[in-house]
Order: C-alpha cells, then structure tokens, then sequence
DNA sequence: TCTTAATGGTCTGTAATTAGTCCAAAAGTC
DNA sequence: GACTTTTGGACTAATTACAGACCATTAAGA
C-alpha cells in the first residue's frame, strides 16, 4: 500500500475525471440520489441548470436525454414544463461486485472526519431562526420518508448540518462523500436498516446542535455514522483491511 | 449571507471551473507553491505528466509554456532534459489586494476541520518506518528551509501528515486547502512569521503522533493553525466576519 | 566513437464543447 | 380568443481538446 511516499506522481490527480458529458450525468445522478432534488419536483430550467454547473446547453441537454432514458427523469416542454424527478428508479439495482478496500476504507475515513466536525460546527454557529427550521424540517422529512426513500432524506438531512456550519468547502466535500457512500451501499445485499434507531440519532444530533453543544453533537454523529462504517466493513472479507477507517477522531 | 437556504441553487456547483488548460496551470502552479516539485527538481516527463493530470500532451504543453513564460520553470531539451522548477519566483508579489470574507472564513474553517484530524489519523495510525522516516524527513526540511521557501516546505510537511493518515481524499483535500490559504496570504503585505515558534509546534505534532498520541495531536495541530487564522482575519475590517471560523472542533 | 534511449518540439486530423440563434409547445395574462 | 412568456428542441459555426505520429536534441551506454 505504500509504495513511493512523497514522490509526486502519488500526489498528482487528474485534473479531470472523464469529458464534459460524463461528468455532467454524475453530478445530476448524485444531486438526484441525495435527495437535493426530491421526487417529483423540478430541476431548474435547461438554460439555468447549464450556467450552475458551467457547462453548456448543449452537453447539459445530452447528458439530461442520458438521464431520461435511464428514466431518472421525465421531461416536459411548453411554459412550466421542465424536468422533473421520477418515480421510482432510485438506489440502483442491488447487485453485488466486488467493493474496492481502499475505496471503502478512503471514503469512511474521510466522512467520519467531515461529519463530526460538521455537526459540531453547526452547534457553534448562531444559527438564525431560518436555520433551525431548516434543520427541522430535514430531521421531520427523513423521519417521515418511507423505506425506499429513505436514502436521499437522510443525505438531504447530513448535507443540512453541513449547509448551516458555515462553510461551503465543507458543505461540498458532505455531498461529495455522501455520494461516494450511496454508491457503495448500492452494490452490496439490501439489509433492512433500523430507520427507528437512525431516526433517534438524528434526533440526538439536532438536539444536541440546536442546544449548542458542540461535543455532543461531534459523538452523536459519530455514533450514527458508525452504523454504515461496520456494514460496509462487514463486506471487505479480508481482516486486513479493516485498518483504522471510520475509527473516531478526537 | 444566508439567503435561499436548501434551495437547490445554493448546492449546485460548476463541473468544471474553466477549461483544461487554466485548470493545468492552477494545478501545476498550486504544486509548485505547495513544494510538491522542490525548487531546482524536475517535473515528470511531459508524457507521463499529461497522463497523470489526465490531460492531453498539447494541453501540458501550453501550460507548461505559460509557466515558463512567467518564469516558474525552465525546459532544457534532450535525453535527461525536463521541466525544472526555477529559483525564486515563488510567493507571488505581496501586493495587498482585497480578501474576500467569505472565502476566508470558509477555508479557515475547512482547514481547521481536516488538518487536526489529519494528525490524529496519523497518530492512530500503525506507522511504518518508511512513514516515519517520511515524516521525519520532512519536519526537518522544513526546520532547515530559509525564510523565503519557508511557506512551501511548511505546506509539503502538513500534506505529508495527511498522506500517512490513510485516505487519499483526505490528501487531496488538505492539499487544495493549503493552496487556498496560501493565494490568501500572497494578498496580505509580508509579515515576517516566527519560524522558531512554528518549527517548535511542528516539533509537537510530530512527537504526539509517533508516540501515538492522537488526542495531543489533534491540539497542537488546532494550535498551530491558530496563527495563520488570526493574522488572515487581522486583514478582514468588519468585526462581523469573524464568526466561529478557524475556532476549535472538539 | 557510435548507437540508443529519453526527452521536448511540431504537426495533423478528429472529436468534444461552446456560444449563439431560431423554432415549437404549453400555459399564463389581458 | 389573442398575445406574451417560459420552457424544451434543433441547428450552425467557431473554438478547444484530444490522440497519435513524427522530428530534433541531448546525454548515457556499449
């Protein structure tokens, strides 16, 4: 695993990864399997949605048919069409294949560093009164969300304590993780999830930000990620693996 | 600050930021001042450089030229030519210049929540002597660096906490955040930093995470960070910006 | 010395991406 | 019902980016 410590080509990432295209579909699928764009609503206008994501129309609109074809979205024309979010079609067919150790093991790591901190930020900040609603409207959605929906609400809750921590940086780097997860859980065996107990921790989470009590919300949320990181871990077979991932920190 | 929160709006970031080319020379440049390439060392071989960039050669090549041309680098032809990194030319002209508030506050932040963790990874983490040569290697690079290449080698060692830490993302992400702080510093007039006090705390940090202390580790990192924090904010008027950026996480 | 290998330098054809314009449908507004 | 606005749909021309081949230069190695 350590070959060539400090020699830069370790430390060199591409500075794209794949066309404009490709990339465009992957940020749509992630924003829509987060739950930033729940079911059935709609995304903003072509037009719009290409500037927000610096792309142009033309390779937005390819990689919008890619979607419709999938049938992540369905798309109207004429005044208040637009595209809208589909039914259905969400968290990926359950397939196995093979999950990537270092992958599992880079991915938890890196959220029970962001999370934490996240939420323990979040208690700390002055959160104005549209801040705490916000935060409890996400905590209420999830809470309410049926089982096949469940996924993207809790995303949607995460990214929300992220969002009031007061740094977009931080915000980004939630979802990106978010993201990375949700692909992961995507490609091992559906395990009902104890939505009751994960409801209750996110309880704890908020109570514990909207109280501003930053410590508490850190362990909370740590507890609550703890759950994913021993599933996932669960299914790397090697016990090598298991290294220091997901472990706390401070 | 606060406007249109959960809108979708707000979570939508640009694919791409610019074409490959500015993209190529803001990473080239951001390696280079972090002191990933050390003054006087060759880059990779244009073709394997474009490889890892993923881009393609002509696109190295105008980047490179540009560099060149702002005299970052000098290019000598023939079998063990190369892509050198010139003398001098580093830190940018301290030309005062506006900070964004904003900006500050957000990559002080997100900073102060990856580089402590960062060092308490590590120090959990099962070192190998290669690692602790490395990190060995680097404190006393940056101890023995004079004043004017001082900012690259400190960023060079903080990354290389993180690259024993286990999770590349994690690398990736202190190392962007260190050249965001670092273009911020280039804006502020030239404040000569107390190199003795800042090689002792690295001193610190390096001790707590060979004896595997991640507790201590994590604190003297927040410590060490405090400084650059309070001189950026020293340089944002409004005494509204200050917020709880840059302050602890448990 | 001669050969070879590693490197930057140059060119060409193709594909992706963009910016801009105009068209067509649907729904609101008067 | 006629007009206007908002939306997706379709085209074009220009630019950017790419892959790949080939040339030129230099130093290492036989």
């Amino acid at each position: 695993m350590e070959e060539a410590l400090g020699v830069p080509a370790r430390l060199i990432r591409p500075v794209r990864h794949g066309n404009a295209f490709e990339e465009t579909i992957e940020r749509l699928l992630q924003h829509i399997k987060l739950g930033l764009f729940g079911v059935g609503e709609k995304l903003p206008a072509e037009r719009e949605l290409s500037e927000l994501l610096g792309v142009s129309r033309a390779t937005l609109r390819d990689a919008l048919a890619e979607l419709q074809k999938a049938g992540y979205v369905e798309v109207r024309r004429g005044r208040s069409g637009g595209t809208y979010v589909s039914e259905g079609r969400l968290g990926g067919l359950a397939g196995s294949a093979d999950l990537d150790p270092a992958e599992v093991n880079d991915v938890l790591t890196f959220r029970a560093v962001l999370e934490p901190a996240a939420s323990s930020l979040a208690a700390k900040a002055a959160l104005s009164p549209r801040q705490r609603r916000h935060l409890l409207d996400a905590l209420a959605d999830v809470a309410a969300a049926p089982v096949e929906l469940y996924r993207p609400k809790d995303a949607r809750f995460h990214v929300a304590i992220a969002e009031v921590s007061g740094s977009p940086s931080l915000v980004a780097a939630v979802a990106d993780t978010r993201a990375r997860v949700s692909d992961l859980l995507d490609r091992i065996p559906f395990l009902e999830p104890n939505l009751e107990h994960s409801n209750r921790q996110h309880q704890e989470i908020i109570d514990a930000i909207l109280r501003g009590d930053a410590d508490g919300a850190y362990r909370a949320t740590q507890d609550h990620l703890q759950g994913t990181a021993s599933l996932l871990h669960g299914f790397l077979v090697s016990p090598e693996n298991s290294s220091a991932a997901a472990s706390d920190v401070p």
